[in-house]
DNA sequence: AGCATGTACTTTGTATAACAAAGTACTCTT
DNA sequence: AAGAGTACTTTGTTATACAAAGTACATGCT
């Protein structure tokens, strides 16, 4: 059995995979949205984002709706194959009991 | 949907609250054994053990086989509730998206 | 008796992590 | 010009994880 993604199983970055990876494929999912459905600060999800994109897990889209800055992320192919991985071993884990 | 229990989600304390649950009722781990199965150093383990033993998750036995000193461990009923719940709760999120 | 071995810690030091709070930059609205 | 909104960045504190070394106590060997 493999090991765990230790940068995927932090409990935020965790949270914010499994949210990107639930959207329907091709969608992507605003900064604000995100910090708000988990209850982040700014700072903290900004770091969260960081550390995933810094892996090569996520995406950051930057445009303007008009003049609004939007930011926006999304799994990359890796990333998934990550979250998924990380999933199966978590699974195995918790039912194969190690 | 309730939060993630973090004294649990660690990565290292996950694999030993998951080899506890995992045990036949009533049956010990001892420390020497969770170690080597875990690969974790001595000083590693007796902290982990000691965060999950504060929650109240783990119940630590102390005895001597023979003159030898033995150390085992087990889940308590507050332990194995506070697993599954965690496990509630990564199971929802995992399959649910959030 | 003296010494290495084994078990289970405890201590120490370091590197990393998480977080809140405050500050920055740019924009739009009024 | 003043305030609000978005997305950061910086700062500082606190917590965490870990390895490595040290401690305590008992056994086995010679």
């Amino acid at each position: 059995m493999e090991g765990p993604d230790e940068i995927i199983h932090q409990s935020m970055r965790l949270r914010i995979a499994a949210s990107l990876n639930a959207l329907p494929s091709g969608e992507l999912l605003e900064f604000g949205k995100l910090k708000s459905m988990l209850g982040a600060t700014d700072g903290n999800m900004a770091t969260h984002l960081g550390a995933l994109e810094k892996a090569g897990y996520i995406a950051v889209e930057k445009d303007f709706v008009g003049k609004k800055p939007r930011t926006r992320v999304s799994l990359t192919r890796v990333g998934r194959k990550a979250f998924e991985r990380h999933v199966s071993y978590l699974k195995d884990l918790l039912e194969g009991g190690q």
